[in-house]
DNA sequence: CGATTTATTGCAACCAAGTTGCATATACGG
DNA sequence: CCGTATATGCAACTTGGTTGCAATAAATCG
């Protein structure tokens, strides 16, 4: 295990902070304890997170919340992150990797429960036609709200 | 009604407000000036309207900004008015009058701009599949964002 | 018409989410 | 290691929205 930290073979946890550490550097921030933890948070989160959710996991870090806040729009910004507003006024963001199936992608929220999913890119075809914006059918972002199947 | 009484014709303005007082009415609210001040400007409007816009609308009309407030949401539970967060973190209201083309239907912001656009009902396809909740087909609400053709 | 009943309003206080200013701490290139 | 630009913590502030309560005014009924 020492022999590990003094950079042996580096252990599976290890390496994957080192990759979150160059994922920022490249993206040009610098690679602090707090933005290793939002992001490798995020990466592991199966949906969508609100910066409550975050504050409640890194509760016993000792990391500000306004600097949770401040990272999550950091990173929103150099696009290692995505927020979206899933219709119920709570800003959510995951994480934007393009591998591990991240795409851009419409979310479906219930109304009644409050259950996030993901779905795929191809579950939702835009129209074409008078009154539907050209660049409608080039949507960023899609978000359906209804009953899930659990509450119908 | 009263101008039948008197022995005139209504003029069109007052018909309107006769039948915004009886829906108000038939929907177990109260007729106030403040709701019908409220019903018959988004009535008139052609796009979902948002508390700080119906404010400065009404401003010299000497509502308190609570009075609005609740009023939107007296509104919208009584079915009324439909309430939809349309990815930008604020609510916005739409009269829900099924006539007058006012069905639920898709909207579509612009990131840019900001600019709101209601679509058809139709514009909008959902996959049937696995991950993609059976219900998600009768989606309650659906909105898009991207860039308007303006913008791109 | 009043008088009575009950929903609605105004106002002030409150709350939660998010932002900003600034002094201190720390990541990282040299 | 140092110097410097970036990031953090903390307090103060802003914005959007809610709540308690006393005063007001719709509706109902005789
Ligand atoms: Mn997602
Ligand atoms: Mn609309
Ligand atoms: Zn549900
Ligand atoms: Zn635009």
């Amino acid at each position: 295990m020492i022999a590990a930290v003094k950079g042996r073979h580096p252990t599976p946890a290890q390496s994957k902070v080192a990759a979150l550490r160059s994922r920022l550097r490249a993206s040009g921030l610098r690679a602090t304890p707090a933005r290793l933890a939002v992001l490798s948070f995020l990466e592991s989160a199966s949906r969508p997170v609100s910066h409550a959710d975050l504050v409640e996991a890194l509760a016993d870090s000792g990391i500000d919340r306004v600097t949770l806040y401040r990272n999550l729009t950091d990173l929103t910004q150099v696009g290692l992150v995505r927020r979206a507003d899933l219709g119920d006024h709570v800003w959510r963001f995951e994480s934007a990797q393009s591998k591990s199936g991240h795409a851009e992608h419409p979310h479906f929220t219930c109304v009644e429960c409050g259950e996030i999913a993901c779905l795929s890119e191809a579950s939702v075809r835009i129209a074409q036609g008078k009154g539907i914006p050209r660049s409608a059918t080039r949507a960023l972002e899609i978000q359906i709200r209804g009953l899930c199947d659990r509450c119908s």
